[in-house]
RNA sequence: GCUCAUAUAGCUCAGCGGUAGAGCACUUGCUUGGUAAGUAAGAGGUCACCGGUUCAAGUCCGGUUAUGAGCUCCA
């Protein structure tokens, strides 16, 4: 047998080592320094404690705190055991439950007999940083199922009882301990070999959550925290959350006098003056892009009898989500149900069916602002980003299985260009492929998929599949694009659908002149209006661009001798449709800036007494904080151009 | 939907058993002031809704509704 093993590291180089190395060892094979810096490896891609022994030759990967995987290892740490050593000092009856990593940070589920509120983070806080300052080495043990049991079960953890018997798992059960502290906790590990590898963290909040994720279980009382390799990154962390919190569109749309909502109508928005005057910018314009690139646009009731929906399997498998209204009309034996349109395609595939179609016809583009009312739970809606009534930019594009590929390029064209447009540069692509559940041949859905994916590639873009991720009907494209803060966001989609024509019998006469199945294409770009000026309105931070801004420019007096001289320029605008107010009231010049710099107009002119003489506008610009003075001809002209629709 | 928290003036919030408060906004004076808050006075509230405890309830208790955070990431 042999006394040595080859490992080959990530780029690809090969050393020899003696069987029974460590992960430690091998780092300082490589270098003092990443030994020093090492928190974890992996072995063939299994991540590993550096006190994990190797007997085999192996892929091995060290691990530190500046990689993806060491950073997560080093949050897990912090987590399973830093934050409940933490919490068993401080409630030593609390009974440990789960402590995952989680995107940016991390959480600990426990059980406990005494409230845990927002107010106790910073005491367990402060008890975490004393644990980090002892500076313990954390170190494993391997035990049986049954000591593993046994030895939980003295402890009274329950949980980690429950975890280890429903693990399907007999041995090799990891016990984690620092120092000499007493503390132990059962975990997959790996775990950082010391608790001053440690970086920056802090926790964030607090909340309930069920044993399992499963509402019928007990509820435990979860900690959240964020953790980085040091306090830069983690101010960066903390300073992008406030930045997000200043940028709640919840938040601007009180400032700028949006809209609102109230308990009468939960879910649902309520427009006001100046949150209108942007949707329906946003509207007229995509309206005039989907109008040049060959959409029909159209317009469905709102209402419609159960009929429509059961023929089209929505009332089978969406009713939960729909708004169902009864009538009593006066004269009929029966009540009539009706439920408001969750989704405008069944109404579109009536639009299509009425009339005989041709295969000449195809593609035949349908368009609707459409307003949809989905009942989503109560606990589910969040200002614009999810409510009850919306409407949104759809479409359905109706066409040969053959004509799929191309009408998906024009489709990513024009969203491409309208995400530009909007002040979006970039998008991801997903491509979800047919799930286990679905209807339709597979060479129907062969073709689909491959026509997605060939339109995807003829554009040169870059994806990412989900197999299986598709609906039932059909496979799918989603839009994701990310904001000025780096969020993300999903918006468009773009839906093959092979059910909706079956179910509701939309058919075309071929070249060969019998009847066939058109292939029906969901679509939307932004989703949802009101969505997406909720995205808007975040991204931009208020400040929209002139074309969207409700208020585009104001005119603002110095003195009240200067009123007619900004009326006269406020009728000017008026008649040119721009969006101007008029500011004539008697206060300070920087009272009335400081006030429609909150309101986010973004120009400002001031006009005082040398304006009026001169014949000429100062425009001050929100976004850049600096005046320029023009001619009233070149300020009319100017606004004019920057304002108008993008083209 | 579930858990916890919150609900007081247009807005942001204080008050937590004994006749409802502040700042900003609003109205009216004074001030005509040049680039992010001039000044004084005034007006403004069934303390979300329903019920209970109490001599007495924004205040304590129960329920309802709405809002907020969380509810996928498994030792």
């Amino acid at each position: 047998m042999s006394t040595e093993i080859t490992i080959t590291l990530p780029d690809g180089s090969q050393k020899q080592a003696p069987v029974g190395i460590s992960g430690l060892e091998i780092a300082s094979m490589i270098g003092a320094g990443l030994a020093k810096a090492a928190i974890a490896f992996s072995v063939n891609g299994e991540q590993r404690d550096l006190s994990d022994i190797v007997n085999q030759d192996s892929d091995i990967s060290i691990f530190t705190v500046d990689s993806d995987e060491g950073l997560e290892i080093m949050r897990h740490t912090v987590a399973a055991q830093v934050l409940a050593r933490a919490i068993k000092n401080l409630y030593p009856s609390a009974k440990l439950a789960i402590g995952p990593t989680i995107d940016d940070g991390f959480y600990y589920d426990f059980l406990c007999d005494q409230t845990v509120s927002i107010d106790d983070l910073p005491k367990i806080e402060k008890e975490m940083e004393k644990i980090v300052a002892s500076k313990d080495l954390i170190k494993k043990t391997i035990h049986s199922k049954n000591d593993a049991i046994k030895g939980f079960a003295d402890l009274d953890e329950s949980y980690k009882v429950k975890i280890i018997e429903d693990s399907g798992q007999d041995s090799d059960f990891q016990i984690y301990n620092q120092g000499d502290s007493g503390f132990i906790d059962l975990c997959r590990g790996p775990h950082l070999p010391s608790l001053d590898k440690v970086g920056s963290f802090k926790l964030t909040k607090i909340s309930g959550a069920y044993w399992k994720g499963d509402s019928n279980n007990e509820m435990l009382t979860r900690v959240y925290g964020t953790a980085w390799k040091n306090d830069k990154d983690l101010n960066k962390y903390l300073t992008l959350l406030e930045e997000a919190e200043k940028r709640d569109h919840r938040k601007l749309a009180k400032q700028m006098d949006l809209f609102h909502m109230q308990e009468e109508a939960p879910g649902m928005v309520f427009w006001h003056p100046k949150g209108w005057s942007i949707y329906i910018a946003l509207q007229n314009y995509i309206r005039k892009k989907q109008i040049a690139n060959g959409y029909d646009e159209i317009n469905t009731p709102l209402v419609v009898d159960r009929k429509l929906w059961e023929a089209s399997g929505h009332w089978d498998k969406y009713r939960e989500n729909m708004f169902i209204t009864e009538i009593d009309e006066e004269h009929a034996n029966e009540k009539r149900v009706n439920a408001l349109k969750p989704m405008n395609c069944p109404c579109h595939v009536q639009v299509y069916n009425h009339g005989l179609k041709s295969y000449r016809d195809l593609p035949i583009r349908l368009a609707e602002f459409g307003a949809c009312h989905r009942y989503e739970a109560s606990g589910t809606m969040h200002g614009l980003m999810r409510v009850r009534g919306f409407t949104q930019d759809d479409g359905h594009i109706f066409c040969t299985e053959d004509q799929i590929e191309s009408e998906t390029a024009s489709f990513i064209a024009l969203l491409s260009n309208i995400y530009t447009d909007l002040g979006f540069d970039t998008f991801d692509i997903k491509l979800s492929t047919r799930p286990e559940v679905r209807v339709g041949s597979d060479e129907v859905w062969d073709k689909a998929e491959n026509a997605l994916e060939a339109a995807i590639k003829k554009l040169d873009l870059p994806y990412s599949v989900e197999e299986g991720g598709g609906a039932f009907y059909g496979p799918k494209l989603d839009f994701v694009l990310t904001d000025a803060i780096g969020r993300e966001w999903q918006c468009g989609t773009f839906q093959a659908d092979f059910n909706l024509p079956e179910r509701l019998d939309a058919e075309y006469v071929g070249e060969d002149g019998t009847k066939h199945r058109p292939v029906m294409m969901h679509r939307a770009i932004l989703g949802s209006f009101e969505r997406f000026l909720g995205v808007l309105i975040e991204n931009y931070a208020g400040k929209l661009p002139l074309w969207l801004a409700p208020t585009q420019i104001v005119f603002m007096t110095v003195t009240d001798e200067v009123s007619d001289y900004a009326s006269s320029l406020k009728a000017q605008c008026d008649a040119l449709n721009l969006r101007a107010e008029l500011d004539l009231r008697n206060e300070k010049i920087g009272y009335k800036i400081r006030e429609h710099s909150t309101a986010k107009v973004p120009l400002m002119a001031v006009i005082g007494k040398e304006e009026m003489a001169s014949n000429t506008v100062s425009i001050r610009n929100l976004s850049e904080n600096k005046t320029d003075t023009y001619s009233v001809e070149e300020a009319l002209n100017l606004l004019v151009d920057s304002s108008s629709l993008p083209s």
